[in-house]
DNA sequence: CCCGTACTACGATGCCTATCGTACGAGACG
DNA sequence: CGTCTCGTACGATAGGCATCGTAGTACGGG
């Protein structure tokens, strides 16, 4: 066990390896409206946010399975510190497996948003 | 009625406008393993093909469920032609709407392949 | 050590969906 | 007309999933 591990009492969660990830996996986590918008938010703020930063229509349990579908399928990496749970967008492992794919996603999620949206 | 209308016997499908295509609902179409090898098939050829051109591992039944998916999702558009039904991508559409989101699913799902299959 | 905050785990529920089989409709062709 | 092919419609089924509520765990601070 690292000391890093250590350090957060071994709550270290799983996380799909760069290999793992696959495609299909990642569209479905972003066919989501709510998993679409902490993504967008994930990529507007550019740096890891906590769970409770994110204010969804829905109770705590529906979050916290959001988040897990997200980390599931590769789109976040997610780690305690402390009591919070941190979320970043993993940019770097997606625009290697998949170049282009996350920014024309969040263009077409901001395209969309302003059509709708006003 | 129009000609072309009356000339295929009122056959004609239900296709959502350009401002009613979501993008969640595209990547919900996309996600799925069958329906994104079609759309890949379909982008490969460039132009119309029919649903029997496909050869999925499903049954007949299933494959017309998919393609009722992607064509009420807005991703391809499909116009009888006699007994058969012709699909194609609705390129310019997607495109127009979200820009370069296609051409980078589609790119991924290349990558991917390449990747797993060999 | 106790309490509050942050998040989880588990079970329930209702809806969506991928799949199948069978029966049917529409056009082409002899 | 009869028949063949292509695709649809409908019902069934099984599994997935978004959602909730409640009860519980982990950590930090007084």
């Amino acid at each position: 066990m690292t000391t890093a591990a250590r350090a957060n009492g071994s709550r270290d969660l799983p996380h799909p390896a760069l290999e793992e990830i696959r495609l299909e996996s990642v569209l479905h986590a972003l066919s989501d409206p709510m998993r679409l918008q902490v993504v967008r938010e994930l990529a507007a703020d550019g740096d890891e946010l906590s769970c409770s930063h994110f204010d969804l229509p829905v109770t705590k349990s529906t979050t916290t399975h959001h988040f897990r579908v997200l980390r599931e399928s590769g789109v976040i990496r997610q780690v305690y510190r402390g009591t919070a749970k941190m979320n970043g967008l993993r940019r770097d492992d997606l625009d290697d497996l998949f170049p282009g794919l996350l920014d024309s996603v969040l263009a077409a999620a901001a395209r969309q948003a302003d059509r709708l949206g006003g």
